[in-house]
DNA sequence: GTGAAAGCGCTAACAC
DNA sequence: GTGTTAGCGCTTTCAC
């Protein structure tokens, strides 16, 4: 059996409330005393049991996280960072994951094991903003991503039509026109929220720049899987669309894009510049590395566990939704358009049709 | 605050002794006292306090997993699992990263958070064999991978010779001679352990078939990452290594491998079959889809977790190291030798430098 | 600066 | 079949 406070206590001969004193690191405790504690609880190897401080406290330093699923690298290195930003304040972590599925997001909200954790971090896919009532319940909530939105509740989520606008722009500044966008919103598609947010960017871009948006060039994604990136580039390839640039509303459609275009035999970014959304660390590992936009994921992290542990630690505070900055990291995937590129319609040109295939000059 | 059991037996108007009855499902409860309870936990939303029913039981049904970072597929995976599996027998994973630092993989193991979780699942990195004696604690611990062995503690691991083996002859029988393997073990690499199993693996088979092993076609990676595994296929064609299939020793490797073979214009599998190992989601969206070795991660998940929950109920039982068995997941990396393939050096022949790259022939 | 004692919510041994 | 009660290990109020 593990010593307990009394063990130390008979040990160090003071009362059990002076080692508490000591664990606790309170004032008022004698050198003398205090060396003599901790000489005890290095001998014994006394650790405090959480359960008896959680019980006592109410307050069990835990957190709940509720995310799709750790398969899926964003939400992975999500998950990984907000394990190192809850350790960093002294919290860990118990991961659940709901596999999009709302009877498993109602459970991490609404469940029993909401009660030994002190707040509860949850990215909703399956919900809808309909149910935001069922978030504001009595125990700390803070929500990400873009599927539900709630008054009563925090929220931390990224500046995503702002950063989809701001990576459209950066295409355009390297003399792109015909800007591809894999992963446009549909009515059923996943994850609608986000990608109608990163869809309305990117024509928010265009129209900056007097470019009409060309509904061929703004291919809807099944999944946000690598393959229907690939398989985007393969209905513009088939189809001969034109176009001098991809800009793919995540990572691993970027992935799947890029790959479709290198077996055809395109050079990236000679022919063709690819822009990634979120910013993985799988981008810095391809060749070219991938070029992206960083919503924030880091961040997101960060200011979630904060607004989590703020409200533990100070109830009460009104609901504060929080939009982190984003970035674009440029890579090697993405380059100035070349002048003599013969793929590219003038802006506004709407859809050229050429024979066959994207042709490859060099 | 929370209803408690007093509050619930209050407006059932029983004794809270007769509550508690009622939610551990214990017998001797009359049917009209059961009702009448279960509606006054419907009314006031009751669930029980976990913390308190912890420290009466000294259990918490929650298991500890540390793993190296949850950024690198395989463990992503392999957690998505591992709760997945805890889950199902009604426990709770709080999640650990070392980042394959000693101190962090001591921390999982001695620290005090050691004291919320009722066993441990630890895949370390940076301990060795020769901290084993650290491992065989009071609370239970389950071993994952193949850094650590040790016999006073349960562990699952692969059949990584085996499997890489089973693997190598796979390729063998498809008609290949000159088989590259990426990921070869050094001293000083990561996953020491790993990459020498696996190795040994694929020198077993080879020699099985009379195939002397080639040191020009093994080539070391110095992090198990994908630009790893792009960086061997350039080794061997910058050198003109012949080579017809190669073996990754992991899927990122595979990842790399695949990826800079394709953009030097080497077709898969019709030139070059590869085979990666771990059998990765991520695997099933390349184009081609990737081939690999599943080494039993979803059953290492499973195993591990009924391991670690079978001692936690069921103490004193001598420790067991399990192994999983493993499968070949053909998908449409590999492909049968091109009986024309002009790359292919005869078993046992040496490096056969050839002038520039690897020809391709079609 | 230290000791005594209450009580967090629960389970289970013991009465009835 | 139901009620009473002790106590898990801790924090904290209150004395001294």
């Amino acid at each position: 059996m593990a010593a307990t406070l009394r063990d130390v206590a008979r040990l160090a001969g003071v009362s059990f409330r002076t080692v508490s004193n000591v664990v606790n690191e309170y004032q008022h405790v004698s050198e003398a005393t205090r060396a003599k504690v901790e000489a005890a609880i290095e001998e014994l190897g006394y650790h405090p049991n959480y359960s008896a401080r959680s019980l006592r406290l109410g307050r069990s330093k835990i957190l709940g996280l509720a995310v799709p699923t750790l398969t899926q690298g964003y939400f992975a290195e999500l998950t990984s960072e907000i394990i190192d930003a809850a350790r960093e304040r002294g919290y860990i972590v118990l991961t659940e994951q709901t596999n999009s599925r709302r009877e498993l997001e109602l459970d991490a909200l609404q469940g029993p094991r909401r009660l030994m954790t002190d707040g509860l971090l949850i990215n909703p896919l399956a919900l809808t903003s309909e149910d935001a009532p069922l978030f504001s319940t009595e125990r700390p909530v803070v929500l990400l991503g873009e599927n539900v939105f709630c008054d009563q509740v925090d929220h931390v989520t990224m500046k995503n039509v702002e950063a989809a606008a701001a990576g459209t722009d950066y295409l355009i500044g390297l003399g792109h026109r015909r800007i591809a966008l894999i992963g446009a919103a549909t009515q059923d598609g996943p994850v609608m929220g986000t990608s109608t947010l990163r869809m309305k960017g990117y024509r928010q871009a265009l129209q900056a720049h007097g470019i009409a948006p060309d509904p061929a060039l703004e291919l809807p994604a099944g999944t946000w899987r690598r393959a229907d990136g690939a398989a985007g580039v393969r209905r513009l390839l088939d189809n001969g669309v034109a176009f001098d640039a991809v800009f793919a509303a995540t990572d691993m459609l970027a992935l799947g894009a890029m790959h479709e275009l290198q077996v055809s035999g395109v050079t990236l970014p000679g022919d063709v510049s690819v822009l990634g959304f979120d910013n993985l660390v799988e981008g810095e590992y391809l060749t070219p590395t991938l070029s992206s936009v960083d919503g924030g994921r880091r961040r997101i992290a960060d200011v979630a566990v904060s607004a989590l542990i703020d409200r533990i630690e100070n109830p009460g505070a009104p609901a504060v939704y929080q939009e982190v900055d984003f970035a674009i990291v440029e890579r090697e995937s993405t380059g100035l358009r070349r002048p003599s590129a013969t793929v590219v319609a003038e802006p506004g040109a709407g859809v050229d049709v050429i024979p066959a295939r994207l042709p490859v000059t060099s």
